[in-house]
DNA sequence: CAGGCTTGGTTAAAGTTTGAAGCAAACCTA
DNA sequence: TAGGTTTGCTTCAAACTTTAACCAAGCCTG
């Protein structure tokens, strides 16, 4: 199977993509950083906790809503532990699984701290987007969800024959 | 001035597209880093040298057509001059200033690798989108670039009053 | 041309992420 | 119900990123 490279409309959407969303993540994490003391995962973090029933979620579930690995969630519940914003709490019925619970302190700096990040992320990006253009990036983005989600429960490996070769990077 | 929240169907958007990148992101690095041994971004350093005159850039030049930091690509780049892929050079004229210039391997292990990724971001990305989406894709995201680098040349801080109130975080 | 500002780049320390390995509890299934 | 597998979570070391200095070279301006 020979190579199906990008076209040239393609590779401008994918850098248009790509330099966006560095620089959107990095103002978003400079702003909570300043304003929350810190990153913008961490933030979203509480935001999912505080979206849950009682403020808590079993770590595998919360993992799961933020898209992250356990392994990194473990590490980021760790530290918003010591900061006391959330709370561990073993759970009784599955003695393996443990929840992690928003603190009435966590509520509170999320509570301070979420008007400005809104701000942050309707001024560099809302703002500049037509009400169809929100839809579509809705649209186009929901789909790439699934079709990555689908992709993860699959084989594992192996069954993919990758590497074909040619010219043309795209970065 | 009171917090100008996101409307249901701009959360809706901003997850979708929170979660994509997250996924997006993770499934790229995860290929690469099997295929060519490094993460993606050390990959797009490689493809933006590769198709610079000479196969070289400034570092300066380099980080702000990577959209990084200068001290993340110093560290980049001295991986990459570990393994042989990048050299360093001199500037004659400015002797403050160096390039990084892709070397044979370096081009060598792009051409064997970049079938691959293309793959993938192409089985990922691009096969969920329609010709219209690619176009809508690349038309939110080359103006949220703009809007964000006009945000770059700004008075640099405290002009902006951030820090209003109320409920809902958004993520 | 001296002094001070700017630019190009690196460094150091602290923080974060990754990937593999580990451990224990729950879940089979023969 | 013993033995093997899966599930939930953590740990460790290595890799990477951030932030704030820092240094040296170029660029003024008086």
């Amino acid at each position: 199977m020979t190579t199906r490279w990008l076209t040239e409309k393609e590779q401008r959407a994918w850098r248009a993509y790509i330099a966006a969303t560095h620089l959107l993540e990095d103002a978003i994490d400079r702003q909570l950083q300043q304003d929350a003391g810190m990153p913008h995962l961490y933030y979203s973090i509480l935001a999912n906790l505080s979206e849950a029933p009682d403020g808590r979620l079993r770590m595998t579930d919360l993992a799961e809503r933020a898209k992250i690995t356990r392994s990194r969630l473990t590490y980021a519940v760790t530290r918003l532990e010591k900061d006391g914003l959330i709370r561990r709490e073993d759970c009784q019925w599955d003695k393996r699984s443990s929840f992690a619970m928003l603190t009435d302190e966590g509520m509170a700096v999320l509570e301070r701290t979420a008007p400005g990040h809104v701000e942050t992320v309707r001024s560099l990006l809302f703002d500049q987007l037509t009400p169809q253009q929100v839809e579509q990036l809705e649209e186009i983005f929901s789909g790439v969800v699934q079709a990555l989600e689908r992709e993860e429960e699959r084989p594992t490996s192996e069954e993919v024959p990758w590497r074909r070769r040619s010219s043309g990077p795209c970065s």
